[in-house]
RNA sequence: GCGAUCGUAGCUCAGUUGGUUAGAGCAUCGGUUUGUGGUACCGAGGGUCGCGGGUUCAAGCCCCGUCGAUCGCCCCA
């Protein structure tokens, strides 16, 4: 293949199936997302680069390493989103959007980050997000947990994928736990794992969910976060987990989830499956009371999530393909203009409608019956008259619609 | 960035221990006595076997490099 022609890497193209899998999953979230009051947004796939430097964590993979970031042709730094919440927490504050707090937007659309492309992981991915931006309370974190649960239910995955919630606690419980687990990590440095023990500088939290055997051991003995909770944080998880129970939201607790950018406080949570091999999150997100404050606006809680559609779409039944109404075999060119008025209106009124004019005759209607629509419409002209016919294969309204029309003017 | 596996027609794949002109299905196009036709039959086009080098009388097949894909590590949706 030429080179041009190569796509980048970690991009897709998606026509059929995929294409229809990937257009389920938005048409649910868009469903979902209005029975919950979420207000739709639109915002830029580009920012200054500022904005995700700032909030996401300078030293956290994706902005160190993974971000699509370029000069704009006045010297400006660009980035390619590799996430909605910061772009989102930017217009809140550009954009004058507190005057709607609290504040319920989705979104959804294309993100970037520069990785190793694999499984259910892409350069160009997409993703579908929620936000309550404004609410301090419980049952914001409640309430976005439940359209999440309801959205995957509907989109068959309710059993297949395991909600696991866990707290971090305010900034002085996060901070005093990360300490410990630091403590303790250290001491045992020599008996980590060599990404572990890169892992004890960088982000030590990362370090309680290490898939290298031998530091299963290490992290089993661990602080745990429980040990930290000032008595407002526990108290916080505890009606989040209360408001779950009652609004019928399955969950377990998982006290070593961690997640890997900065800004997240108290509840953090993901829906996980077993079945895309080693990109199990299929939705995930929390509490980041802080970040608006980190982009220079008033303290302002928030609590969000982001779930990735090619995953989600890989998981769900396969969508029914499309279905044709009517196909228009044009038996030859005489009852092409009465075609074209059949089809005009045959459209118009509600039915999908395709015309098969090329070819013999008889390729056209056995290309006609292989589209495999519910009638086929067959015009023909012989000696300058038109006739129809009409074959049937379900349910029959052809006739109905086209009884008013005249096909010959 | 690291590791493993894999690259043959537009797509899915076959191709024996290295041996003549690289095959099939699907798709595309054409034809099959103007046929009331139900996914048929016949035929055609389409390949520098990812690319470059090497070994050999001879390479789709063996070796090296490179690009790409897939899966995993890291990280993450």
């Amino acid at each position: 293949m030429v080179q041009s022609l190569q796509p980048v890497r970690g991009t897709q193209s998606l026509i059929g199936e995929e294409a229809d899998r990937f257009h389920a999953v938005t048409a649910a979230f868009d469903r979902v997302r209005r029975l919950y009051g979420f207000k739709r947004v639109e915002v830029p796939i580009i920012e200054p680069t500022a904005v995700f430097a700032r909030t996401m964590g300078e030293t956290t993979d994706v902005v160190s390493k993974e971000m699509y970031s370029f000069e704009d042709r006045s010297g400006d730094s660009i980035t390619l989103r590799p996430e909605f919440t910061a772009g989102i927490a930017r217009a809140y504050l550009s954009e004058g959007w507190q005057r709607f707090a609290p504040l319920k937007v989705a979104s959804h659309g294309p993100a970037f980050r520069y990785e190793r492309p694999q499984k259910g992981r892409f350069r160009q991915f997409h993703q579908l997000d929620a936000e309550i931006i404004g609410s301090a309370e419980p049952a914001a974190d409640v309430e976005l947990l439940a359209f999440a649960y309801q959205l995957l239910a509907e989109l068959g995955l309710g059993k297949s994928a395991i909600l696991r919630l866990n707290t971090l606690g305010d900034s002085a419980t996060r901070s005093a736990w990360r300490d410990a687990l630091y403590a303790h990590f250290a001491a045992r440095r020599s008996d980590l794992s060599e990404d572990s023990r890169d892992r004890l500088d960088r982000n030590p939290l990362r370090i309680l969910d290490s898939k290298a055997h031998q530091d299963w051991p290490i992290a089993d003995s661990a602080p745990v976060i429980d040990d930290y909770l000032s008595g407002e944080a526990r108290d916080f998880f505890g009606r989040v987990t209360e408001g779950l129970d009652a609004a019928g939201v399955p969950w377990e607790r998982a006290p070593r989830l961690v997640r890997g950018l900065d800004y997240y406080r108290h509840t953090a949570f993901e829906f996980v499956t077993d079945q895309l091999g080693a990109q199990g999150t299929v939705l995930a997100g929390g509490r980041y009371d802080g970040l608006i404050e980190q982009l220079g606006g008033q303290h302002t809680p928030a609590v969000g999530w982001a779930a990735g559609i090619e995953r989600l779409a890989m998981l769900i039944d396969a969508p029914a393909a499309e279905t044709l109404d009517v196909v228009v075999v044009v038996e030859d060119d005489f009852a092409s203009g009465a075609a074209w008025r059949a089809a005009r209106h045959l459209r118009s009124h509600g039915l999908s409608t395709e015309i098969m004019a090329s070819g013999s005759a008889r390729k056209r209607f056995d290309r006609a019956v292989k589209r495999g629509p519910a009638e086929i419409l067959v015009l023909s002209g012989k000696d300058a008259v038109l006739t129809r016919r009409v074959k049937s294969f379900g349910v029959a309204r052809v006739e109905g619609v086209l009884a008013s029309l005249d096909l010959s003017a």
